[in-house]
DNA sequence: CAAATACTTTACGTTAACGTAAAGGTAAGT
DNA sequence: ACTTACCTTTACGTTAACGTAAAGTATTTG
């Protein structure tokens, strides 16, 4: 019951529901159906959210897509994972802070 | 006399020349013509070192003329920016650092 | 039951940052 | 004079990551 319309995910991540179907074109998302209706499960959410990581990280989405079908075989060193992750990602907070730095003396 | 061709950029920067006469066409350089011959000035070398770094910055071509035409007016706080460009630089370095520290991990 | 919503697929359009010919001018070496 | 090496402009092609209709289905609501 804790599964999602492709219409709430975009609304919660602030995407169109374009770019979640464009995702799924690229092979990064496989929501199950309800008809013909797009399904997705908890898992499918925090896969998109993954995504979206990468994205600000700036990886391309094949690279993502590589990146999260890593996660399910072994599930080994997921934690790792994400802690490497998080951790690049307040490096780059810190990185686009300094770049409003620069807008803002410009 | 301390002039260059465009080969010459390429080569020490390692883009083809299509690449800056691209940036030209985008209105970030504009070197002076020896007859139909492009011929860039240590000036001019400074302007495409710039943008390129800005490249690395992950800046669009677009930003990086914006920035780079505000160097000219006043050529005021130069010094303040280039610190802050370098020091951003370095931030992107270890960032990068860590981008491989994962795919090692993977 | 009709209108409004939300979902679907198909498919052409768009932007950025060049790549890749094509076709030709110029200058140096042999 | 011929080849080689650079240089030029013009212009269509390419990839990524979606945008934007168009046309139809299905469910909800007044």
């Amino acid at each position: 019951m804790a599964d999602y319309s492709i219409s709430q995910l975009s609304k919660e991540f602030g995407i169109t529901t374009r770019t979640i179907r464009h995702y799924e074109d690229l092979g990064l998302l496989a929501p199950a159906r309800r008809g013909q209706t797009r399904v997705y499960s908890p898992a499918d959410r925090i896969r998109l959210k993954l995504i979206l990581r990468g994205k600000r990280l700036g990886l391309s989405l094949d690279d993502s897509r590589e990146i999260i079908d890593m996660y399910e075989p072994g599930k080994t060193n997921v934690d790792q994972l994400r802690k490497l992750i998080n951790a690049i990602q307040s490096q780059r907070n810190k990185f686009n802070q300094q770049l409003d730095d620069i807008s803002k003396l410009l």
